[in-house]
DNA sequence: TTCAAAATACCGGATTCACGGGATTGTTGA
DNA sequence: TCAACAATCCCGTGAATCCGGTATTTTGAA
């Protein structure tokens, strides 16, 4: 495989509305060996009318921040109508809420727009290898975001048939329905969520229910 | 500043059961302007054992796969005695788990141990500037789980009375508490957990919280 | 304006829950 | 050996629930 040969060369798109940054990084990717800057646009508008009647391309630059159809949203449009495309977003911030936003809905990478030219160009290579390019500044505050949200599981001393039942309680079975399951009589499992109640001081099925989801109790 | 002061070169061990590659890669950061790696240890024990009665250093670059206790279990003992530690996790393989248990107990890098030196040492570097560092192959998995966490919002066409009302019943309230809250009657609420029930697919108070948590309905 | 959907209110019966009590087996660690 | 705990079983009462209805008012969209 010969990466110069252009039926090989990486197509690519940019969306970027600020024209000399469109046309710098345009300029950058066409010159560079093995891609195709087959289009440069300044607003997601523009690229997803585009994408009705041309084929994708591999790869999209795109910078978060645009005006009208904002770079979270078009990429989440891009996505629906081609999923293979993998879209590296730019960004100038590293707001929190729209890195969140973005990976939720599929960016394949992350870079600020300060990056080097050559990390640009990596970062290409890296998501059509199957790789997810993102800067290490970002990176900090998706993992900032992913410890956070994993909750210390709490620690409420529940013997293992107390946990047991207590899944089958979050998976919507009846007191009678647990027995039958468990092979247990009705009363035996009605003193089992009598003993999570009280270790969960807890009032209601609903109220352990949630309390199993929030705490990460299963 | 000169970072090229030793009291102002950065601190770092390593802890890596290979030999060889622990030597390999102490002799590069040794051999780094502005780095000083003062301990190179097969295990983590040896190097939990220094920390009681050394200085931390800034960075720890350790294996994930260690003999005993193993790199993650390592990564929280030491996050636990000395939290601004940044440690950069050093892998063969890619494994989910690993990467998710490394991310939850705070891990400040995630790289392979086939990087190239200058890799290795940007690393460091990012760490200290408070980046995190991550291979793009591990980067992709960390996206593919986050995304897979958040479930694009079941939607079952609830009203919004439906809604508040069950939230409030995932908050443990009870009809008739919902009904003083909302100023209703008991009977209207009873009528719209019905309705809720009957658009969420479930027969119990429990069913429609847990659906409610599976599915993000709040 | 018209009409459907949403929100509101009510009834009755069968079922399930919450929670108080008491009791019997094992296992296990002190 | 003995206390502690887990797991099992039983009972009864009052409250809350689920579910089948019916029916009125409000509201939003056609």
């Amino acid at each position: 495989m010969n990466p110069s040969r252009d039926d090989h060369a990486i197509t690519l798109w940019v969306i970027e509305d600020n024209d000399t940054y469109r046309n710098t990084i345009a300029a950058l990717l066409g010159s560079t060996e093995g891609m195709r800057c087959t289009h440069a646009f300044g607003s997601c508008e523009e690229a997803l009318k585009a994408l009705e009647d041309e084929f994708a391309p591999e790869i999209i630059l795109m910078d978060i921040g645009l005006p009208g159809i904002s770079g979270i949203e078009g990429l989440a449009r891009i996505k629906a109508i081609s999923p293979s495309t993998g879209v590296i977003m730019l960004t100038v911030f590293d707001d929190e809420k729209q890195i969140f936003e973005a990976i939720c809905s599929g960016a394949s990478g992350y870079l600020l727009k300060s990056a080097e030219p050559h990390v640009i160009i990596g970062a290409v290579r890296q998501v059509l290898g199957g790789g997810a390019p993102i800067d290490a500044r970002i990176a900090r505050k998706v993992l900032d975001m992913f410890s956070r949200l994993s909750v210390p599981m709490g620690e409420y001393g529940l013997t293992g048939r107390e946990k047991e039942i207590l899944r089958l309680i979050v998976d919507g079975l009846t007191a009678k329905g647990i027995a039958e399951r468990l092979f247990l009589s009705f009363h035996t499992v009605d003193t089992h969520v009598k003993n999570i109640y009280t270790k969960l001081q807890v009032h209601s099925r609903s109220g352990a229910v949630a309390k199993a989801f929030k705490e990460r109790l299963l």
